[in-house]
DNA sequence: GTAGACTGCTCTACACTGTAGACTGAGGCC
DNA sequence: GGCCTCAGTCTACAGTGTAGAGCAGTCTAC
């Protein structure tokens, strides 16, 4: 069986997506979603080289409900709507966010959003020989961003509590008040803000 | 056995870690860290509470490793020295990156490092609401481009070869010749000479 | 000097994982 | 009828994390 089959590509994986988002990512087994499938395990193998082949796969659709801002809008706007797209995407489906960050993603459907983020990028000023290095940054944090938060990294162990604990540590306790934030939406706007004057400085 | 021993703490998580960097992190199971130890699997629950904390424990071990720069600098020399620091890290042990984005780091190595970044901020004139954010912003790229490096998100796939490919991707025809940087130390340069623009506009 | 507790470890076992290999039964084509 | 392909099953293997019981040696108290 070297060609794999398609047909039944889509059902698989969106029962790889429920259980991700219902029971994590560790649920995710190649048993649990063949059963979801009402299939035997081994069936999945006609469909999918291995699990990580499914993995990818299942990348490649997360990407693709990215949609892309509309064209009509400005460089900035443009821009902004993809990274609160993305973050969107993780928040719906946080198990699964950190395979963007371990996968590259070469579908179709995620090369075409490049390519809307590489004219966003002309359009706003930056000479062609950044614009890729510059698409990555930006990608890269918001990426990053979501997978931090959803694993935790930003809010486990408020930085209050250090501020108080260590004697050692000046400027924790200068920032004590300013340590821990509620609102990461804000966070995430004000970090976007930021960017963008790297892009095109005011 | 509620408390737990920490006598051969350090000589597990050297084992641990070769066997990360030797032969990835797949490899890296309580078997084989026992193996190396010279010890049986269950003996290591007496050191650590189960994997996870054995993980935990290992990227603190990690961050340790990271020097904070010479007091003695600017604050931009302070934060770049941290910033290759880190990179340089993730090069020696590309297998553990992954795990510095999954699991929040609250060893005191880390909380004293993080400590070191804030006051260099503060140094910068960044107002004392925006430092841990801006702190945040900062780890979250350094970290997201250590993880994207190692992990293949950057030079899987050549964007030379989807320039070629889309007919309908006409940033990427644009953009041809500057896709695929071959130099990601200068790529990882400018991404910081221009993230430092955001704490002090020039 | 001996009883008992504690320490550090081993052994066995269980429920799970991904997946190789061989097989079965149904449908289409000559 | 004979044959081929397809879709799926069944069995099996080597590996995983870890619970629970047990065992030899050392330290302490009487």
């Amino acid at each position: 069986m070297r060609k794999l089959k398609t047909s039944r590509q889509p059902e698989i994986l969106d029962a790889a997506m429920a259980i991700a988002d219902e029971r994590g990512l560790d649920a995710l087994s190649m048993r649990a979603v063949a059963e979801r499938v009402g299939v035997t395990p081994m069936a999945l193998y006609g469909y999918f080289r291995n699990k990580d082949e499914l993995l990818d796969a299942l990348v490649g659709r997360l990407l693709g409900e990215l949609t892309p801002g509309d064209p009509g809008r400005t460089w900035q706007e443009r821009l902004e709507a993809v990274a609160w797209g993305a973050r969107r995407l993780a928040h719906r489906h946080p198990a699964l966010v950190p395979l963007l960050l371990s996968r590259p993603s070469v579908t179709p459907d995620a090369v075409r959003l490049v390519d809307l983020l590489y004219q966003a990028l002309i359009d706003a000023g930056v000479p062609d020989a950044d614009v890729p290095r510059v698409e990555r940054l930006l990608s890269t944090f918001v990426l990053g961003f979501a997978v931090s938060e959803v694993n935790g990294r930003f809010t486990d162990d408020s930085g209050a509590a250090r501020a108080r604990r260590g004697a050692d540590l000046p400027a924790h306790r200068r920032l004590a008040e300013h340590l821990a934030p509620d609102d990461w939406d804000a966070e995430f706007a004000a970090d976007l803000t930021d960017l963008m004057r790297i892009i095109r400085p005011v």
